[in-house]
RNA sequence: GGCGGUAUCGUCUAGGGGUUAGGACGCAGCCCUCUCAAGGCUGAAACACGGGUUCGAAUCCCGUUACCGCUACCA
């Protein structure tokens, strides 16, 4: 049988995917694919108190939504407890694990143990430096830096790629492997993902689920995008992988980092409006469609094509997919318009101005035809009416994009007023009369 | 404490005996422009510290410091 390479990921069901786990299962992943062999999964479930079905599932949906897809049948750690305590009695029948106290412990041998890191290099640690263990607790269950062993061994695996806080675990791993008679895999230890503190990533930084950025509008490919490149980098200067297959040519375990990264919100989000912007109208709309009618948006009644054209011309400016469903809810629901702090100080600067401006605006816009009420004629016409009140044209467009937004930015003027439509806007534009 | 690991702008990173130490996010300014975004240009911003080796060290070696991990009959 030829040696192809064989990785897993086998994450403990704790209800959630962290986002250093996720990682992980990325790199093992882009590193299966690059090689043309096989990605595990292996449950590791052997503490019942914590595991459930439920958070089995959670793990599954978070790889499944990045694309990981999974070569082989699930694992479950917990299915092989037979196969681990016949190998914890062979080996306190060879001699190279004793019993006390009903537990079966693990003797280490009293020699280096070094290997040849993937990303590390030589790592040496003395045996003697390391107590022994226990791998049959007394009760007949094994722990898991046993389990890890035996269960790799069984599924074959070639390359052991996780966390770089298993470094210390390894020499004991590879003294099983060793009193079991095999050589160890090779080992690929990647650097943890730090919070903003420099601290190991955890709750109190905030979302460290993958499924926490699904729900807050990051897409799949924006999120593998990010994490691939925390701890990796392709050698040169590219960041931006729109498709996974990129990211699967780029991967090297070579590059490979030794270093933790910090996990950056603000580039995240950078990252996911720059996917945004090249997502496909019709694609984003599948994605913000269930949010729309909580909006009071109703895409049959508009009319799909208006909807889309909406998503296209806001896309480009959401850094979420909550934000672009809040950006296309209000062009079409009035009542989502909130006025910002900015637009209040417009308003206040002259609210007679800003009132004439609308009126005049109002009164012309009235007699275009509605079969030209597109950007083009509409810009020509709005700028002619500046020219005639004497008013440059941001005099009048901010006016006109406050009063149907409710805010200062947006979609140049003439692309909202389309957008809008003809007979909303012109009430939006009454309405806002009165502010 | 012991053992192991890491150390380039605030953050992600490139580079690696002789460089103006490069890029990206963010920040500031300018351009574009009806605002914003996008894009373009510019700017501020880094080799943790101390020894050594060397003609020359951010780069190699040693030490210190800081940080991270392991040190469970958790995983």
């Amino acid at each position: 049988m030829p040696d192809t390479v064989r990785v897993r990921f086998a994450p403990s069901p704790t209800g959630y995917l962290h986002v250093g786990g996720a990682r992980t299962a990325l790199f093992n992943w882009l590193f299966a694919r690059k090689a043309g062999g096989q990605f595990l999964l292996r449950i590791e479930d052997t503490d019942k108190a914590r595991s459930s079905e439920e958070h089995v599932q959670v793990i599954i949906d978070g790889l499944g939504w990045l694309g990981l897809d999974v070569d082989e049948e699930i694992v479950y750690q917990g299915a092989g407890i037979t196969r681990h305590q016949a190998l914890a009695d062979r080996l306190l029948a060879e001699g190279k694990a004793y019993e006390h106290e009903g537990a079966i412990w693990f003797r280490m041998p009293d020699e280096e143990i070094a290997w040849v890191d993937a990303v590390y290099d030589r790592i040496a640690f003395q045996g003697s430096d390391i107590k022994d263990w226990v791998i049959l607790r007394s009760d007949r269950s094994p722990t898991y830096n046993f389990t890890v062993v035996a269960d790799d061994l069984e599924m074959g695996v070639t390359h052991v790629m996780r966390g770089d806080d298993h470094i210390s675990n390894t020499p004991k791993q590879i003294a099983v492997y060793r009193a079991l008679g095999h050589e160890p895999p090779t080992f690929v230890h990647v650097p943890m993902i730090h919070g903003p503190d420099g601290k190991k990533l955890s709750k109190r930084h905030g979302a460290t689920a993958v499924g926490d950025y699904r729900k807050e509008g990051i897409l799949p490919e924006a999120m593998r995008n990010f994490l691939a490149l925390l701890g990796w980098n392709p050698g040169n200067e590219q960041e931006l992988y729109f498709t996974i297959e990129e990211l699967v040519d780029a991967f090297s375990i070579e590059r490979i980092l030794k270093k933790a990264a910090v996990f950056d919100l603000t580039k995240l989000e950078w990252l996911n409006g720059q996917h945004i912007s090249r997502t496909p109208p019709d694609a984003l709309f599948a994605l913000i469609e269930t949010e729309l009618p909580d909006k009071g948006v109703h895409v049959a009644a508009l009319g799909r094509e208006r909807v889309l054209h909406a998503v296209e011309v806001q896309r480009e400016r959401a850094r979420t997919t909550h934000d672009l469903a809040h950006r296309v809810g209000v062009r079409f629901n009035a009542a989502l318009i909130e006025r910002t702090p900015k637009a209040d100080t417009l308003i206040a600067k002259d609210r007679n101005a800003f009132r004439a401006a609308l009126a005049a605006v109002h009164e012309r816009l009235q007699t275009v035809d509605p079969g030209r009420w597109e950007p083009e004629h509409l810009e020509q016409v709005l700028r002619d009416l500046a020219d005639e009140l004497g008013l440059k044209p941001g005099g009048i467009f901010q006016p006109i994009r406050v009063a149907l937004t409710g805010d200062t930015v947006s979609e140049p003027v003439n692309v909202l007023l389309e957008v809008v439509g003809k007979t909303e806007s012109l009430e939006r534009i009454e309405a806002a009369r009165e502010w």
